[in-house]
DNA sequence: ATATAAACGAGACGGTACGTCGGGTCTTTTT
DNA sequence: AAAAAGACCCGACGTACCGTCTCGTTTATAT
């Protein structure tokens, strides 16, 4: 959208100010990283942001949008995972990498504000398993199959299974406030890959 | 007075109102069931107890504790896993019947409302790990260690591990809604024994 | 028959507990001086006194009338007007020691209290104007009648009158918080005096 | 953003709703008169005007502050009182049509709240006398003062003084809802001239 | 001496209001 | 057209008091 408004700039008056965009992610994510879930508000980041409430609401339709945009934003800088490894080591570091983005960057609170936001809301629960979490499957489930064509896995690995084994692992530790455990990591990728789940003889997949 | 006028005529002053307390506790539930977490709140539940909000704060420190109660009150008729059965097959019975529970109760809102309520507020967080987890966590396990003391599984089998992972993928589906996808439960759990996680050498165990 | 029997076998019960009577009205007092009205409330004296709410109620019908105690308690200690003086004179000393109890001791702060108190409630209004005023009036008015049969003052002198715009000033200045203004009790007394207000030739007073 | 990405794009914001204003104050009015000091609550204007409770408090800082406004709208009429009559006609006029419309409008109740009011909070003790009390004394006090210009007074009238008793003897009466006997105010004002008070001979007054 | 009846403390209770915060919408003005 | 400013309604928050109501415990009196 913001790339046809400017396109189209020939006479239909302000365009969206990008300035304005960026103090409020700016804002958001300053205050979700000082003052946790419990002190994000959307008045709070308007304040901090110099900017006005509707200017928000034209852009987000509420809290749990915008704290996406700061967990995508954050979490941006494109994670590198080595080519040349074996898959569960690729996907261990793959696991590690993103706990120590929790832990070290907004992402981590950003991350369980929005699933507990999208506990309110019909909409953004629909956001975040249909969108927001498709996105976050993209990169490990490139590995899997990766490993799959590299036949470093069976074809019939059921690849949806282990995504939903593996995100689950990590968010009962995020919303336990427990991501200081990282050597967990370790013993649940071996016994993931150990025995890797496969798909049910009828083809059909058996998760999400 | 307080010190020396008086000092004898004590009391242990007046009892608690058990019938505040239940319809106290069964409107939070009718008031989860039907409004959900969104249409949840404090001032709710004492309109429709015919309760004061002071009587609600006097018993329970806040939302996350009085919908912990509901979860915990309405969970409460025992779950019966017959002990003659294969340790997977319990373990299968009882992921099916959670997830029922979850499913055709109010359990299911409560628990995902508790959830995000303790990511408030680190007190409640605290209580989710460290209390409500912990009896969430005591029939499985010990479903488990009965396996073990029976031989059916190994000596040095991770069984926090196990119950991590079980729990982190039933949250997943809980706190996605996506609990209606019962199918999933058979290949997690075949998955799970198949191939089952050993406690590190070193004898720490892996999980919290 | 059984009624009769009972009915023989009867007591007066317990009596009234002196200690707890004046512990409340001590913690009261405190509570006024040190709080002042706003600060003031029965749960406050209750717990000060180490008493029970339902044992301040049975004695005192509400906040108002416990204040009223406070004052008539605190102000018990005779005043003493010497006889031989003039009758503005007297009347001087009079007004000059009221304003300086109102000044040093609680006394004001429950004067004042129980005046806006009374504000909330006819039943307490009625006790202010026709039980609570006239006891205030008592001394007063002893003073002026005795000045009439002296015939210091005319014998259809208007001392309702007297009263009721003595105690106006006093009240004006008692209820913005201006009683340290203590030297224009002196004009005030000489103006009233200078000439005193008569009945109407009717025979009617002119105040309550 | 807030010091140098922006600091341009400024407005004014939106302005005071006068349909809010208007129907708060009206909705005061309304349950002053109707359910008196006692039945006068911050709650039950906002319910009764349909506005909320952080609009009144946008606009008014507490209880008595509102009631004031209350009594300002309503008194607003211009009293006049003919100024070819003799200074104590003009005055026993005056007091005469206060009490009148103390007595059949909500002035009453809302003048005897605001000083009830007052004795909680040190900030509206002095609105009240600093502010409130000086604009109820403009009329007066001018009469006064035309008076000693006409020199129907002597030159060195107390004034204040005249002020302060005046409404002292109309405060007790109001404040012992005791307005119906208006038959007070005529020997009430004859004593009034009858001596007049004077300053001091060092020329300060006698009284705020 | 012993029953009785009232008073007592403790404190829970329903109610009402407090003053504040946040959500999301709307209007006005400025750019 | 977009934005800042900020007013608005709504409704919830957690707390304070009010006055009433159990409770079980003294305690003075009247047998």
């Amino acid at each position: 959208m913001k790339d046809d408004l400017q396109k189209s700039r020939s006479s239909t008056g302000a365009v969206r100010s990008e300035a304005s965009h960026q103090a409020i992610i700016e804002a958001a994510r300053t205050l979700l990283s000082e003052k946790g879930y419990a002190g994000f508000s959307i008045d709070g980041v308007a304040r901090m942001a110099g900017a006005s409430k509707p200017t928000i609401y034209r852009w987000w339709a509420n809290k749990a949008q915008l704290i996406a945009e700061v967990y995508e934003v954050e979490s941006a800088r494109a994670i590198h995972i080595p080519e040349e490894m074996a898959v569960s080591q690729r996907f261990s570091l793959l696991l590690t990498t993103l706990w120590e983005l929790w832990n070290n960057t907004p992402c981590g609170v950003a991350f369980r504000s929005f699933i507990a936001e999208s506990q309110n809301n019909k909409e953004n629960m629909e956001l975040l398993r249909d969108q927001f979490m498709q996105r976050r499957f993209a990169l490990p489930r490139e590995i899997l199959e990766t490993a799959v064509r590299r036949k470093e896995l069976p074809a019939d690995t059921d690849i949806e299974m282990m995504l939903v084994m593996s995100f689950g692992f990590c968010w009962f530790h995020l919303l336990t406030d427990n991501l200081e455990k990282t050597e967990a990591i370790a013993p649940f990728v071996q016994h993931l890959f150990t025995a890797v789940p496969r798909k049910l003889r009828d083809g059909t997949e058996t998760a999400p």
